[in-house]
RNA sequence: GGCGGUGUAGCCAAGUGGUCAAAGGCGAAGGACUGCAAAUCCUUUACUCACCGGUUCGAAUCCGGUCAUCGCCUCCA
């Protein structure tokens, strides 16, 4: 049984879906204006494994995840750039898609984006004028918050509280301070959509609204975004929706913990500001998945090299088994020793963690367990059977791969005959001879240099292997 | 000021009433294997869970208080 903490209900609760066997899953994607920093590779990351744990339980899931392609901050660097928001948009779309593909992210379902859906977002907005909890003034329309009268249930904020709290705003086009726009009148030489209040565009909360209606319904199963996220965004969106269809929008809330750098915000005025790429340029994909897998998803994470470097070496033994049973697969035949593994048991814990909140810091220990005590049977069997090996093998694709992906699939040595891997060979085999000589200056003079360049010789019983650092 | 998160070994991080003299990773120490290494395996590394008080037969876990720290309340993953 799957239990998710909903902040909604601010408890854990047990995951019905609306349509047995199916999730309809919502994730708040970027603003395309730039390109997305580690923070936000945490969010896309883990919204990833839970999309991915679900499939594993068999649940096929439409996973949403929008793109704001119109926004104040487009238009700004459009202007700042001295060309257009379209082009800024497209600009880091595009960039978006190869930083998702380098971090091993599934392809949602769709990325619906926010200029595509103008004709929804009015229609969106115009029931809402309809039905009177939005009002227009001037060329912008407002929400109007005093007429959604559970306001502020999902962030437990009171619209008293929030008054006081509310900086003063010089907007008089507002009832209240706390309104917020659904479509905002163009200024000269913004970009604009024809729209019944004139020429505009349309506000931020109200395309998550309208395009989460339109891909998943009028409600749906999970929705999840960055937990700085709930207020006001969320707050809005579930204002929109409900007062629009009167019915429950969401069922799961599901909020991604921050991530601050070396224990402060990340921002680029403290210069601690990492790009997703900064960071995959010097760790592997697999690395910043396993950093962040090992602190639950909703818990605050601090980011630091340090955690980094913690985390490269630890995967390393994961790697290490991988590729070891890549080996075996080779080598092993049928008809060998089929040891007694209880291989039932770690899935089963595996899932029992993950089961409760996606925990993903208890799942990992399990997997470290497992390859433990892979690695130890695989010691104490001299001639595993290939389908024991194949059944170990399917548990790191099942697992450590499927959900988590923390596996590196190419060998660090392939086994391509290119000049440089006969070469080392060559090498290699010289050194055979030296130590078979016992000739050990030779033959360690041949590790020696050989690491240099970053070829690491490892000795087994029948041969020499080797493998290549990163 | 209002709301919320966090505080567990040198570092990271699970655990939310008994099976906890507290998982897992990194680091450190010792051992097996090895010509020596590497990889792998074994052993050790928190009598203690920010602090104080309370509830309970029993608390890291519940309650009250204090302190520290991060965030939201304005765009933000």
């Amino acid at each position: 049984m799957l239990s998710i903490y909903n902040t909604l209900s601010r408890k854990k609760e047990e995951f019905i879906p609306l349509e047995a066997g199916k999730v309809k899953m919502y994730v708040c994607g970027p603003t395309v204006y730039d390109l997305f920093h580690i923070g936000n590779a945490r969010s896309f990351i883990n919204s990833d494994f839970i999309r991915k744990y679900l499939e594993y339980l068999g649940y096929e899931v439409t996973f949403v995840m929008n793109l704001t392609d119109i926004d104040d901050k487009i238009i700004k660097k459009g202007l700042k750039e001295n060309t257009s928001a379209q082009l800024v948009a497209k600009t880091y779309t595009d960039e978006f898609f190869k930083d998702i593909t380098t971090l091993g992210i599934k392809p949602a379902t769709i990325y619906p984006r926010a200029t595509e859906h103008i004709e929804d977002i009015i229609a969106l907005i115009q029931s809402l004028v309809d039905n009177g909890t939005a009002y227009q003034s001037g060329n912008d329309v407002f929400y109007d918050i005093s007429k959604f009268s559970t306001y502020g249930k999902l962030s437990g904020k009171n619209i008293d509280d929030l008054m006081e709290g509310a900086r003063v705003e010089v907007n008089e086009a507002k009832k209240s301070p706390l309104d917020f726009a659904l479509w905002k009148g163009a200024k000269e030489g913004e970009p604009f959509w024809e729209s019944p209040w004139g020429k505009g565009r349309p506000g931020w909360h109200i395309e998550c609204s309208a395009m989460s209606c339109k891909h998943l319904g009028k409600t749906f199963d999970i929705h999840a975004g960055g937990s700085d996220l709930i207020f006001p965004h969320h707050e809005n969106e579930i204002a929109q929706s409900e007062a629009s269809t009167g019915q429950k929008f969401v069922n799961y809330w599901l909020h991604f913990g921050f991530l601050n750098i070396d224990n402060e915000k990340m921002s680029k005025s403290l210069g601690n500001f990492f790009t997703a790429r900064d960071i995959l340029a010097k760790y592997s994909k697999e690395t910043v998945r396993f950093f962040f897998a090992q602190t639950h998803y909703a818990a605050p994470l601090n980011f630091t090299s340090e955690g980094l470097d913690s985390s490269k070496r630890g995967l390393q033994k994961v790697q290490n088994l991988y590729e070891r049973l890549l080996d075996l697969q080779q080598s092993a035949v049928s008809g060998g020793t089929q040891p007694d593994f209880n291989l039932a048991g770690y899935y089963q814990s595996v899932e029992e963690a993950l089961n409760d909140d996606f925990n993903s810091p208890r799942a990992l220990a399990v997997v470290f367990d497992f390859v433990r005590d892979a690695n130890r049977i695989l010691n104490e069997t001299t001639n595993p059977a290939k389908e024991f090996v194949n059944e170990i093998m399917s548990f790191v694709q099942k697992i450590v791969i499927g959900i988590f992906g923390i596996v590196q699939l190419e060998k660090s040595n392939a086994a391509d005959p290119t000049l440089e891997n006969d070469l080392i060979e060559l090498l290699i085999s010289v050194r055979t001879q030296a130590k078979a000589s016992k000739n050990f200056q030779m033959s360690d003079l041949i590790r020696d240099e050989l690491k240099k360049l970053g070829i690491i010789l490892q000795d087994s019983k029948e041969k020499t292997t080797y493998k290549k650092q990163e």
